[in-house]
DNA sequence: GTTAGTACTTTGTAATACAAAGTACTTTGC
DNA sequence: GCAAAGTACTTTGTATTACAAAGTACTAAC
């Protein structure tokens, strides 16, 4: 239980990022029309925050010409996956009791 | 499991903000120096996170004067429990499989 | 062959996060 | 007894951020 705030990645933690992460940490991949529906962001933001998130290093962008349209391509990097289990262990040591998930 | 990045709430969403709500969400209610020191955050940054919980009715704030120096009183509101038990679920929902939290 | 659509990126701006500086005291040296 | 240092905050300044609107480069439809 530690509240030391500066434990959680802000470069995660941007609700955005947030959600590509999460997403991305089971599909492991996923195209940007996918997150953009996925997510419900608006296309700008969501190249903006994918930007970030390869800058960082957390995932890796490859786009090619598909039926000559673009299309990208995001995977989360082995950096991004660590990354996100330290994000959600802090997270959780933050939470405390409130973490305990009641299933549905 | 929902990735719809609009679904947590931004005014806790905030690290310090964040914090603060998981430090009140178990320990119900604080003293400003006392989470100062807990979060280790800068008192002007405590300072305006507080405020804008406050402002949102997420805690509410008491100023009294103890040994002729004041003291304020953090406390979370019925609103900010609630919030804060909201917030929690959806990031779990977002989260997945993640969520599920190892005990040391 | 203009108009509309797709898949993005860049740009503009309002809001945010943060610490430095400021305020109003009180206590401690000397 | 009064300058200097500390306590408990609040306000202010600024660099960063989040977001959508506008822009780019195409293709498909009418």
């Amino acid at each position: 239980m530690s509240f030391d705030y500066r434990i959680i990645d802000d470069v995660i933690h941007s609700r955005v990022r947030l959600a590509i992460m999460s997403y991305l940490a089971t599909a492991h991949s996923a195209e940007f029309v996918e997150l953009k529906k996925a997510l419900k962001v608006s296309d700008g933001n969501l190249s903006t925050h994918l930007k970030k998130l390869e800058d960082t290093g957390y995932v890796i962008v490859s786009k090619q010409f598909v039926d000559n349209k673009p299309l990208t391509r995001i995977e989360i990097s082995r950096e991004g996956e660590t990354a996100f289990r330290t994000y959600v262990d802090g997270l959780a040591a933050m939470l405390g009791p409130a973490t305990n998930t009641k299933k549905t």
